[in-house]
DNA sequence: AATATAATGTTATATTGTTACATACTCAAG
DNA sequence: CTTGAGTATGTAACAATATAACATTATATT
């Protein structure tokens, strides 16, 4: 995300903690900016490298207290393949996420799309499960990357 | 898995690792075997200690060498979001997984669909992206522990 | 000020996964 | 046979990721 993007973002999380009564802290605010600030997925180790630059450094626990909020409240998530987080592309709050990763340079592309495949959908109906969340990573070689 | 699925999936294994020129030792069996018995998705180190009741307990080395293995050869899945492992129940190498997880119980169904839902399919192509594999994983309440 | 709730600080530990190097097995060429 | 190449395992140490438990601080409400 280019800075602006991630000013903007941030303004939004600020917006979001005071109508919802939470609160805007340093940490929230500094994960966020780390995990929009970076041009791949970030690790939860690096985030805490990145913050402590800015701040005292943190303990892990901070760091993932932080991501556990901004992933509840649909402002980051995870690439479960990777161990890493990215911020979301999506500006709005959703239960199903898509990724594309490449590979070789490692770079993520978020796919949104506001309802789960037809297909999935009845499978998942047939069986009468009641469906939370859901993710889907696609895995291959960008278009750079085959050049 | 019942216990006669799991002797066909070994002998499955058997005549695969022949086939291909291929090695068909104990850890790989062991591993399959004690993936295949679980009744949910079960972690790398649960393995190893199931492991150990029939052989000397194995290193962690021993056993991600054979899930690797077990992987790449379309044996077992991870399931990302659970740092897990299942059996394959679709019969055959594929490309995509789909998992429905439950939150409550942990049980886990493979909902096996030959090819990316189109709508996915359609944005993977506009990209120029070239898939290798995907996964899904679809999280929820299952319909027993809805009751 | 007293209380309740939300969030963070701190320490230690648990869980998951990898690296590096040595040893053994299998098959085939000489 | 035996030697060499390729495949797989054995072993020890370690790296990376994530959580638990308990103390403290901040914020809002009474
Ligand atoms: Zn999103
Ligand atoms: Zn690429
Ligand atoms: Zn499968
Ligand atoms: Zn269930």
């Amino acid at each position: 995300m280019t800075k602006k993007e991630i000013q903007k973002l941030i303004r939004t999380l600020e917006t979001y903690c005071g109508d919802k009564g939470l609160r805007y802290t340093p940490p929230r605010r500094i994960t966020l900016e780390v995990i929009a600030a970076s041009k791949r997925p970030i690790g939860a180790y690096d985030v805490i490298e990145e913050m402590g630059k800015v701040t005292d450094k943190p303990k892990p626990t901070t760091v993932y207290r932080a991501i556990e909020f901004l992933q509840e409240h649909g402002f980051i998530h995870k690439i479960e393949s990777l161990s890493a987080f990215v911020a979301c592309h999506a500006g709005h709050n959703h239960e199903g996420s898509q990724f594309i990763v490449c590979n070789d340079c490692g770079t993520v592309e978020e796919v949104h799309l506001c309802h789960l495949p037809k297909d999935l959908q009845k499978k998942v109906d047939n069986t009468g499960f009641k469906m939370a969340h859901w993710n889907t990573e696609i895995h291959g070689t960008c278009q750079q990357c085959q050049a």
